[in-house]
DNA sequence: CTGTATCCAGCCGGATACTG
DNA sequence: CAGTATCCGGCTGGATACAG
């Protein structure tokens, strides 16, 4: 299901992105990735300890959507990673309007994403 | 369960902000009082059809959290209906932020929220 | 390491009926 | 009008095992 077949519930864009960014781990593995995070492995050991089948069900998806892609992690191995694409960069102000707001407004939240 | 007690999976403001708005109708609501809709009823014939349990379920989160109030909708009638607080006016750059991501990269959007 | 598969409890949410 | 109640199918997501 690529982003342009994505069949939204209205004509509404904040119901459509809602989509896609609408539930409560997606935005946290592009989260990851933003902060420079490429491996399975790293997405699995945040701090919100996600499931692997729910990770696996995410990227399936990001991927679908063009959002994020898989690229050789080196030249010479054949290990692959993930990483955000333009259509993904360009998430970076939602994310941050939302994690601004956080900040603004839960306590105990803290700006650092932990590494 | 108010904000201030909301127990976030993580430090993360995302991940805590995603705790609120994170699923598919929160925002709607609150999309729909920002365009001025103040009654259950109005709220229910939005074009994404919204259940009325859902809707109920959402109303009183909201609430909880301080992010809408209830107001007497005339100074005669007992009537009541919902606004946003200062706090879920605070929303409004995240709503924008992510409406404006779906303009920008979701076919079939439109400005316009339907009156 | 990078996932997929499966079991399964519980929540989400659509439809509908009903109360104040 | 403003909700609450209930039925119930299906999805979400945690735990764990397993495969390439």
């Amino acid at each position: 299901m690529k982003l342009s077949e994505l069949n939204s519930r209205s004509v509404c864009p904040l119901a459509s992105t809602l989509e896609i960014i609408g539930d409560r781990w997606t935005l946290l593995v592009i989260r990851d990735m933003m902060a420079g995070r490429q491996h399975f492995k790293e997405f699995e050991a945040g701090p919100e300890r996600i499931a692997t089948n729910i990770l696996s069900d995410r990227l399936r998806k990001l991927l679908a959507w063009g959002l994020i892609e898989k690229f050789p992690a080196s030249p010479v191995s054949k290990q692959k990673a993930y990483r955000l694409t333009d259509l993904g960069e360009s998430l970076r102000p939602v994310m941050n309007a939302i994690a601004d707001w956080g900040l603004a407004h839960i306590e105990g939240t803290e700006k650092r994403i932990s590494a």
